[in-house]
RNA sequence: GCACCCUUAGCUCAGCAGGUAGAGCAUCUGACUCUUAAUCAGCAGGUCGCCGGUUCGAAUCCGGCAGGGUGCACCA
């Protein structure tokens, strides 16, 4: 659809649309190419001193208010690190100020002046010369800032429609400065991670994002089609299967930070398209990732906050290790009173249900103990705490424990309730992985449409021999939620998947 | 997928016992060379999400649709 800003009939689009004429014909490129910056908002700030002589600056960034008084101004731009005040005389700047009176809100403009502090006591740059850089032709929706007697901030028309603020991101960040900080810290976190990981001697890999068989998770796929090879090929639904390729290949240890799809409901904790990190380091078990996990996020937290202690939703949180180990089975066993693994369906049912488990008639073993954990256990968990010890039935994925019975050699990571990482002793005999894809298909038969399907390369694979590996998944996403105290998804993903709005 | 709630000026919101739309800010005109929600004076701005129904009359009541939010279900 072709889309005129000129034919706009709101007022303040026309104004503007006719302040850019108007610039245009006073010979002034409302576009420019370039401009050069030598400074920025915080640093000038940051610097500045009054008994130091007068220092000079060129900055440049986006007009956020303006307060004109007849043949002096202020304005306050915005850069990358927060806003500057400006101020403005005719005198000085001479036919520019003329051009000024053309600018508005939202203009991005650049500016040579000297530092200076004002009457009422802000740093300010004294513009010696003023550059319109680019020309805004559609209003913002400013908000405007008051600091009250008490010293705190309120905010008056508070850009806080969410919907706007997940479709047109771009003004989120220039509107919610807290949205940047959020998004520097995701920055942070993820490069944090890949430095440890790639210090630790792991090697990145890219794997395909388009699957002709796709694996290594229960979840339906997206689905598209490969015109030249008329074939159907799916978007991924977790990197697993492939980067225990390259371990039988004889790399010591992978990994990948990439997007999954998972063509499933949305909500708080889901995104049709998420990013993880998954690992696998050959001759290890789940044991040596423990401590690696540990050491990673430990690495992480102390890089990108400075400290390893700090508060998340009201509770102070300790991400320096070791953290604390339990036992799922035995907490659980525990709480029954009984040793649950040996019970009939039905005598599970019954001892599931005194703790608070709804049942429908058709949840599975693995389901029912689930909840069981989740209501009486994980929610209780406030400080980094590794689980371990999970039934079988739980865990289709993992290999066996080497001693107990019923239990697989797994863990998962939990703060404040909430699951940061899921981690195995990666099966590797060919034979019960290819009994478990069986298994998968029989149920897809059945009308499960989440079983996997059967992925015969990755058994051809594991029968060439894939050495003893521990694997490691951790929810980027989820992880910067913690880690930045968001509520939702949504508020860490820059672009949310959102519904088009229908013409 | 199910339930509940929201959608009024560019922004934030008021108006709902049904009587023909209102505030603050932004915009526009004018004044103002240290202001900071600048101030002062004046002007203007709206198919009340969309479609239909009830009614003499609907922003307001009813139904449907669209988009969004929250919770539940599904899912790591």
């Amino acid at each position: 659809m072709e889309h005129h800003i000129q034919d706009d009939v709101n007022v303040l689009i026309k104004r503007r649309f006719e302040e850019y004429e108007e610039l245009l014909k006073k010979g002034v490129q409302p576009f420019k190419y370039s401009f050069d910056v030598n400074s920025d908002s915080a640093d000038i700030i940051a610097n500045f001193k009054d008994e130091e002589e007068k220092r000079e600056v060129s900055v440049a960034g986006r007009i956020m208010t303006m307060r004109r008084m007849g043949k002096a101004s202020f304005a306050h731009i915005q850069d990358g690190r927060g806003k500057i005040q400006i101020y403005l005389r005719q005198d000085e700047i001479g036919e520019e100020y003329e051009n000024f009176r053309l600018y508005d809100i939202g203009d991005i403009i650049g500016v040579e002046g000297y530092v200076f502090r004002t009457k009422t006591g802000e740093v300010s740059v004294h513009a010696r010369k003023l550059t319109l850089l680019t020309k805004s032709l559609k209003p913002l929706p400013v908000p405007k800032e008051v600091v009250d007697e008490n010293g705190n901030k309120v905010v008056f028309d508070q850009f806080a429609d969410k919907e706007l603020r997940y479709r047109q991101r771009y003004l989120d960040l220039i509107l919610n400065p807290s949205v940047r900080d959020v998004f520097v810290l995701r920055s942070k976190i993820i490069s944090s991670m890949r430095r440890f990981l790639d210090q630790s001697g792991i090697l990145e890999v890219e794997t395909p994002v388009l699957q002709p068989i796709y694996g290594g998770a229960s979840a339906r796929p997206f689905v598209t089609h490969h015109n030249a090879l008329d074939i159907p090929l799916y978007l991924r639904i977790a990197d697993e299967l492939y980067l225990k390729r390259p371990i039988v290949g004889g790399f010591p240890g992978v990994y990948e930070i990439s997007k999954d799809f998972r063509n499933e409901g949305m909500d708080k904790t889901h995104n049709p398209e998420f990013t993880m990190m998954e690992c696998y380091v050959a001759y290890k078990d789940y044991e040596w990732m423990m401590n690696f996990v540990e050491e990673m996020v430990g690495f992480i937290v102390k890089e990108v906050f400075g400290t390893y202690e700090f508060e998340i939703e009201g509770n102070m949180i300790n991400f320096k290790g070791p953290w604390q180990r339990i036992s799922m089975i035995e907490e659980l066993n525990r709480l029954a009173e009984t040793d649950i693994l040996k019970l009939s369906d039905k005598e599970l049912i019954d001892v599931v249900k005194k703790f608070g488990v709804e049942y429908d008639g058709k949840k599975s073993r693995g389901k029912l103990i689930d909840e069981f954990f989740e209501l009486t256990v994980q929610n209780k968990i406030v400080q980094p705490t590794f689980v371990i010890d999970y039934p079988v039935e739980m865990s289709p994925l993992a290999k066996k424990h080497r001693e107990k019975a019923g239990i697989v050699e797994r863990f998962e990571g939990f703060v404040i309730g909430r699951e940061i990482c899921n981690a195995f002793s990666e099966l590797n005999d060919p034979i019960d992985q290819n009994e478990r894809f069986q298994e998968q298909a029989k149920a897809k038969e059945m009308g499960d449409d989440e079983a996997q399907i059967v992925d015969d390369d990755f058994v051809r694979a594991l029968e060439y021999g894939m050495p003893p590996t521990a694997g490691l998944g951790i929810g980027i996403d989820r992880l910067v939620m913690l880690l930045t105290n968001q509520p939702s998804i949504r508020d860490v993903i820059l672009f949310p998947t959102m519904k088009p709005i229908k013409q």
